[in-house]
DNA sequence: AAGGGTTTGTGCTCACAATTACAAACCTTC
DNA sequence: GAAGGTTTGTAATTGTGAGCACAAACCCTT
């Protein structure tokens, strides 16, 4: 069965909103509660989880655990992931020290960057590599997302290196609609074209009386 | 006339690759070219920019420089807008130090934060502001745009101060589920929930038969 | 054990966005 | 200035996702 992309971009959602909810300790949600929770409406959320089975009981709702663990499976949130980070820069650095990713399973076993001064540096438990040496390293060390966090100019050059190693992920910060081959995942965080289309809003709403963009 | 948000999200898309066209002294462009520049289909250009006026020319294309001008004017780029920082840890330092927001007209003008060694710090011309003072700032020199660079856990209540403060679009990189009344527009900066999505593909796509993922 | 109150899963409908397709308009060349 | 080759703008069609609404299933209380 083939699954709308869309579909795929909301778990993750649920899967966040289900890890806080065991937290406090709650052992069952119901679609309704979840909705108003995550700003979706209750059907789209029980949509959205019958493509891949019926995970909740007529009258009570879902138990937290069991479907949090299911989404986890089926995202494939219950394995270690391989990151590399490309480009030590200031934004390179953030993403080195941030420390959002190790909990959900995403683990950074290496950066790269040009600057002479930087190779060799110990940043976090990792030793910066040379960007020459990008190819060699993946080649022997395979990971499974390549994290962009180079400059416009040679980013498309750094992904098409990592497609080249195998790479099938890529997370790219970098502001250049980059192009991958079939096969090949992209996703591109882009700050400055949400901002421009949050601009287009302010110009043209009224103050008061605009309905909130969706995020 | 209501225009289509996917509509103003691809819009400066198109601005960006116009920009480069202009650069490189390109006097027109097809929705041809432009689409295989970006990935887009030609006819989904034109219809978008149909959605404003009629700014090609049959048999010809567009010309670079006007229709960029357009676009800037439909989108409230040809002004200068103010952006508040709060929370400068290392994401916000990245952000404070990131030079793809000035040219873009999207200007920092203020940042703050709750950590007393970083209040009065002198960073990128600016001078970080104690967190408390973030209301009493705000109503004083008002900002256009907030970008949340806190930790989760408090970032519902800076967003919600925001608010109050009349700030109506937020750019946050913080991962909650954060929600906004009608009127103020927000933008989620989530890598986390992009990765998450990828490791769906990464473990079900057999390795090369895949369609690449909607970035 | 029966009844009232919930909540799921899903067929159906509706809305809207993407694509197709083509007439009209434009440029260039002969 | 006519003809051939492009390319736009848009009407019409197709495709797809979101919302609605309800039967079926479950819990709890009496």
């Amino acid at each position: 069965m083939e699954i709308p992309p869309v579909v795929i971009d909301r778990l993750p959602l649920y899967t966040r909103a289900l890890s806080t909810l065991e937290e406090e300790g709650r052992d069952v949600v119901s679609s309704q509660e979840l909705g108003t929770l995550l700003g979706v409406t209750p059907a789209q959320i029980r949509k959205d989880l019958s493509y891949f089975g019926r995970f909740g009981k007529q009258g009570r709702g879902y138990n937290v655990r069991k479907l949090l663990d299911e989404l986890h499976h089926i995202l494939g949130l219950d394995r270690q992931w391989r990151m590399a980070v490309i480009g030590v820069g200031k934004l390179g650095l953030a993403i080195l020290g941030y420390e959002g990713f190790g909990p959900q399973g995403f683990r950074i076993v290496e950066a790269f960057d040009a600057d002479p001064k930087r190779i060799g540096q110990r940043i976090e438990n990792l030793t910066i590599r040379a960007a020459n040496d990008l190819e060699k390293t993946l080649l022997k060390n395979p990971v499974d997302v390549g994290i962009v966090a180079v400059p416009a100019g040679i980013a498309q050059n750094v992904i098409d290196t990592l497609v080249k190693c195998g790479v099938r992920a890529i997370l790219s910060y970098a502001p250049i609609p980059a192009r991958v081959p079939p096969g090949v995942y992209l996703k591109r965080i882009e700050p400055v074209l949400a901002l421009q289309s949050m601009a287009y809003y302010l110009k043209n709403s009224p103050r008061s009386t605009a309905a909130a963009a969706r995020s």
